[in-house]
DNA sequence: GTGCGGACTATACGATCGTATAGTATCGAT
DNA sequence: ATCGATACTATACGATCGTATAGTCCGCAC
């Protein structure tokens, strides 16, 4: 047989590529990245790239899939264990509470996807239609629900879900966007536990009035 | 001499490429933007283009202060208009009101700047570093005395000054960000009079508790 | 052991990139 | 009238882009 040894190999040499890719597209975007690059970060020959992405939009799709999948693998379980289980409001208000530093953690730690997010975010094309299809579209849905259902138990306050979800979306993404710009301007940088414990507190601090 | 209309003419021109250049940086990033490309957007030949901005880095940073210069020139006056005014308690809420409301107007209908420290905050590199140095350093500084200001004036929580900033921030500039993602997915441009209304009023909601 | 198919690689090609340089048109000063 | 400077344009060049194609290697069926 082809042997389970070789097939993961393979598997891991594909995967590697789509890392790469996953980096450079989210900080050099569609027309910085180029095959080369991406082969040159991964390890691998230009050609092997080329092989087993045969253009450069689908070695975009399949990226921005792979990324999304990690993303998605990772954060909604934090939504589970909150929806599922009920608490006392004050374990509620804690729960949210871990929720935003789960994601601004997880969001640091792979923040790729909001940096391709935001790349395609900025001009209309088809890219942009594709991602919103694809993924940013179920996004916005889950996320409304996400927000109505903290609504509901009474640990978020009671104002237009939509704006809210922008809102908190916007705290706690841009904070990861302009986190290089941050670390210049103050010396100090934003994914330090510290910081972001601070952060989310000062944004607790806001949302304190349901 | 040269005739005044002549140089009329002439920074007419220059500043068509600038403006072309502007549009192009934010929306496909450094790499992205040719010479040949915003030459044509800008109705120019590329060797004109290559004549008043010596190589790519020049026309970007010429075009980086070019869309701050504008912006600065906007945006400060309603800054001043509140600092020098005394007001009552209400007015000052209804002033800061208005504020958001400015920046987000202006934002909406000169996105560039935005879009560019977007684009350039995904990457460290010498560009963000120019940027930092240039303009965003003082930014940062003066948003700062801005929210402390809000603050010492009883307009605005008294939480971290530097979260808060990056909260409204992220809450005004992610909603421009990802304006034609919202588009997309709801089929409402968040550029419109209500829904620019109805997002600061829900943001408003959230700070009412100074 | 021969042939074949799939995994990978090397090379080639036209287009476009940023840049350098050579050329032209205009105009005031001499 | 001519010269020189300025403002602009046309052309050229090497590098790199995305892509297409040809070639190499190797495990397996027969």
């Amino acid at each position: 047989m082809a042997s389970k040894n070789s097939m993961a190999k393979a598997n891991e040499r594909r995967e590697a590529v789509l890392k790469a890719a996953a980096h450079l597209f989210g900080q050099l975007g569609f027309d910085g990245t180029s095959f080369s690059i991406v082969a040159e970060q991964a390890g691998e020959k230009k050609s092997f790239v080329q092989y087993h992405f045969e253009n450069k939009d689908v070695l975009w799709r399949e990226t921005v899939s792979y990324v999304w999948l990690q993303r998605n693998n990772a954060l909604p379980r934090y939504i589970e264990d909150i929806s599922l289980q009920r608490h006392s409001p004050a374990d509620n208000k804690t729960m949210i509470r871990e929720l935003c530093r789960n994601i601004l953690q997880f969001t640091f730690a792979h923040p790729e996807w909001v940096k391709i997010m935001f790349q395609e975010a900025s001009a209309p094309g088809p890219r942009l239609d594709w991602l919103v299809k694809e993924f940013i579209g179920t996004d916005f849905i889950e996320g409304r629900a996400m927000i109505e259902l903290g609504q509901h138990h009474g640990v978020l306050p009671k104002v237009h879900a939509m704006d809210l979800l922008h809102i908190l979306s916007g705290a706690l993404l841009y904070l990861v966007s302009v986190a290089p710009v941050t670390e210049r301007v103050l010396g100090v940088s934003p994914d330090s536990p510290e910081y972001m414990e601070r952060h989310i507190d000062t944004l607790m601090t806001l949302l304190q009035q349901a």
